[in-house]
DNA sequence: CTGTTAGCGCTTTCAA
DNA sequence: TTGAAAGCGCTAACAG
């Protein structure tokens, strides 16, 4: 079904049907009542191929994550949808599968049918991310990219609190539990790490980058007993949660023994014992980084936005006084 | 950069260029070599909607989730997208926020520029499936409409062994807590509660269906707990979740005092204690789903295939020997 | 093996 | 307010 062929029903130029649908207000109101009527008798939907042929938009936007499975991503997948659907936006979703390449593919896949990307934690490098920028409105969530408009979420405020709040409690060294190399977040939050514990004085081990996951945590745990940290700080929720699991298995007591702090607050309060973390804000992210999208493709003026969330320690039940102090006291 | 500029910048004809890309064998290496060579250094690409309307083929599929942020999604979302991947196909998502306007809506906004539809648990009604299936090429996953492809997740299968285990138990009266009315896989799984109870002579008393969540899991604890149940079934591993929760809460032990089963396996053991629950096979079904889907758009060919996935019980830690079975023991 | 030509369905000046 | 006509960039017969 074509525009053809309900002008040829309605009797008139295909033009007023096309204009029935996107400028109604040039038509009488009367035709336009016609037409829409008969389109929807006979079943007529715009194409779209045509549509952004000829105009050059397709309204359509592009998300890249690293991995839709982490539960840090489904918020945000989500406020990115349901601020594209206030606009009649469609979203292609990618998968990257924390690897650069499989990045760079999908983006030039989507890239010649979107008119925008919101690209989340990617691996790529500074340089690829510039060079698609350059091509297509791209917004960054957890990067930052100078000159690139970009949203992040500062992990590392909250980081920091949690490690002033274990040293508080008598924690004097603790250990880090790194994500990916090439992420942004992971940088951040070694650094928050570092810098806090070197102004309270304490000592910090850092375990390698890893892909943050249940298993990546279980892992951990001999490298923090080890290395005799009394107090975990891991890369997200996941990796804490393999932790508390792990030290579960052998016999190790949380808090009362070690205590871990996670990170995102993506398993809620489910865990047990609840889970400390740092709070997320990964689904407001989505949605101002789509907001700003939107914006710079309709004004196409790029402006250099670096809008960052700040977040918090959630205490809840993973922390404690160190086993030191107790016995002390 | 269109393909004429390259077909100047080469000296050969718009269609050899066209050609090079889309049917290189027909043309002499040599040329293919030249204008490629020509294509990249003039940074060239396709231009996706000018191909699409010209072929009829956008290369595009669509996935439809009622809500991206249920762990049961993601791995259906990824092995889908993976399996799009491997034929050069973009995916786009849709989450249908467990509403049927919404889903029709979405429906409607990507059938005009995708070749394929993934259906996963909608929330519509058969004929409206239908009528999309009519349209497009388009398969279910749990969702059992005849005559339009399918592939079942079979988690009947999965709760009949759970009630039996819990009967083996000596549990006599059990509650089964529902999820949403329009979801196939809720009747599947009530059905199955019901007729395994009646066939071992059990009690069984059903909550009210909700849309499934950890707070939902939280409410319906009370209902058990007045209901008198021994043993709980929940619609899915977090609305057991936040049973689990809820009755730590109150004081009530799992599973001494009361054993409580979840399905779709979401948490793996991340709970505690470790949830016992019914296999999930939403990964696969995702593959083979969109396989089919593959296969249809390029046979035309519709056979009415019905695939079923069985699904088993996972015994963990929230099931034991009912309560009144220990005091006589 | 390569060129010619006629569209794909829609939008958009420009006229009327 | 409506019609006519020229493309948007690409593919696909059909010739040669």
């Amino acid at each position: 079904m074509t525009i053809d062929q309900v002008a040829a029903a309605v009797g008139v130029n295909r033009s007023s049907v096309s204009r029935a649908f996107s400028r109604p207000e040039m038509l009488s109101p009367e035709t336009v009542a016609r037409i829409r009527e008969a389109a929807e008798k006979l079943g007529y939907t715009p194409n779209h191929s045509a549509r952004a042929l000829s105009t050059g938009r397709h309204g359509n936007l592009a998300l890249v994550v690293p991995d839709v499975a982490n539960p840090f991503f489904p918020p945000m997948i989500r406020s990115v949808q349901n601020e594209a659907d206030h606009q009649d936006y469609c979203v292609f979703l990618g998968n990257s599968d924390e690897d650069p390449r499989q990045e760079e593919k999908l983006l030039g896949r989507f890239s010649g049918q979107v008119e925008g990307i919101v690209l989340a934690s990617p691996r790529l490098s500074d340089e690829r991310i510039r060079a698609f920028a350059e091509v297509k409105p791209l917004v960054l969530i957890n990067r930052d990219v100078a000159g690139i408009p970009r949203v992040l979420i500062d992990s590392g405020s909250g980081v920091a609190e949690a490690v002033a709040y274990l040293a508080q409690q008598g924690h004097r060294r603790i250990a880090y539990v790194s994500g990916p190399s090439s992420s942004w977040s992971n940088k951040q939050r070694r650094a928050a790490v570092k810098k806090t514990a070197a102004e309270l004085d304490l000592d910090v081990i850092t375990m390698a980058a890893q892909v943050p996951s249940y298993e990546a945590g279980q892992r951990a745990v001999s490298f923090v007993l080890e290395g005799g940290a009394t107090a975990a700080v891991a890369f997200d929720d996941l990796t804490a949660q393999g932790m508390l699991a792990e030290f579960r298995e052998r016999g190790v007591r949380v808090p009362r023994d070690v205590a871990v702090v996670g990170c995102d607050d993506v398993v809620g309060a489910t865990t047990y014992p609840a889970l400390t973390t740092v709070s997320n804000r990964a689904g407001e992210a989505g949605q101002i980084a789509t907001r700003l999208l939107l914006d710079i493709m309709t004004t196409r003026a790029v402006h250099d936005v670096r809008y960052v969330l700040e977040t918090h320690l959630v205490v809840r039940e993973t922390t404690a006084p160190a086993a030191a102090n107790r016995r002390q006291g």
